[in-house]
DNA sequence: AGAACCATGCAGGCGTGCTTGCTTGTTTCC
DNA sequence: GGAAACAAGCAAGCACGCCTGCATGGTTCT
């Protein structure tokens, strides 16, 4: 490496360092007390504490707190994309349309959901904060739905086929929703069981699965 | 009338004095703010600028700041309530499911939907409200689904529908939620259409409607 | 040795809760 | 019936605590 390698560009990019591993943990700190704490409740000093370093660290990295939870955003949103596309690596489960669609609505009942749900409603009030937060999620709820339909093995060229997988994955936000308050598994476990049921009939046989 | 009129019992009842409108707008304006405004940016001062008063005057009515948005979140179910009983005051609209799909789905895009997810989402880290949010919301959900049941003449004796009609309102509940940040009334509409396509063939016919 | 990384101390701003004083409406006594 | 007395509604000010942002040292890697 030449000699300035200091420069590194602009602001990120902090290379090969252990401050890197810092940075991921404040970041992971941001969205677990934003899954446990709230927006408000998730003050930079909580979470530099949660993260193992003193507040001075998270300003270092994160000059101001919107640079935190932007940031933060930023990370639920590769988080929540990662997690979409680890759901069936090989998608050799694309027969089962039952498990397909728990798999799915597991997703929004886990802390990386619980957090973006924090992250929307106090976006949705903070300017800055929001532009970020619905770009981001267009692209995630994007990224759903194609996955969605390929997992399903649905077919988009039929009419109804792509409104009945975005009313699938609304339902799935509003369990979601509802977990916030009340976790009640067995609930949501018959309406999954059932909307699969209905989905199954309304995407009729998988075009390309035999 | 009695000598001893002003015992009016303990504190509640303020019988007939100008200052239960001066609750009544606290508690409009608390509302209004927390849908503008969300959690953090209700602070008491702005409610009551709002409501046009002091903030003395909303510290006299609801001494803490928690007082009032418990009173909030009273005031918002029974609004919410009202508004599902007002949805098809004679039932005439029984027939058209697809009217009532999107009625419902209508009441979860609104201002009161907006200003009660911003109260859950508050609540689920404030153990204070935690309880009262749940117990009332379960209370809402149960109306709306049994008001829900009564429109889309429903027969929950059959196996599939009661979780059909969850689902939906689930649904219901995630299409509002995608609203606080793009409010995308077409895309709404199609899904509508859609999954009142689904659930009408889910449902059958309708068992004392024809 | 230099730079990045990290920890600590300090000032400003804001929101909540409490206390004090004023206005308005109702009760009670002459 | 009218006026004093009382309570309730209402407004303004003050003290405390917390969070943010900035500035200043100390530490570790290159």
């Amino acid at each position: 490496m030449g000699g300035v390698s200091t420069a590194d560009r602009a602001e990120r990019v902090p290379k090969q360092d252990r401050s890197r591993a810092t940075r991921q943990r404040l970041l992971e700190a941001a969205v677990a007390c934003l899954a446990e704490h709230g927006w408000a409740g998730s003050t930079v000093l909580v979470v530099a504490e949660r993260a193992g370093v003193s507040r001075g660290a998270a300003q270092h990295h994160f000059p101001t707190r919107e640079d935190l939870f932007t940031a933060a955003v930023e990370y639920v949103a590769e988080e929540r994309s990662g997690a979409l596309r680890a759901l069936f690596p090989d998608g050799a489960a694309a027969g089962d349309r039952r498990a397909v669609v728990a798999a799915l609505v597991d997703l929004y009942t886990g802390p990386l959901f619980r957090a973006a749900l924090h992250l929307w409603v106090a976006a949705s009030n903070e300017e800055q904060l929001r532009a970020r937060v619905t770009e981001l999620e267009a692209r995630v709820g994007r990224e759903s739905h194609r996955i969605a339909v390929e997992l399903l093995g649905a077919d988009e060229s039929r009419p109804g086929v792509r409104e009945s997988v975005q009313g699938l994955l609304d339902m799935a936000r509003g369990l979601g929703l509802a977990t916030l308050l009340t976790d009640d598994g067995p609930r949501r476990r018959r309406v999954v069981d059932q909307w699969a049921r209905l989905l199954d009939d309304a995407l009729g046989q998988a075009p390309d699965e035999g």
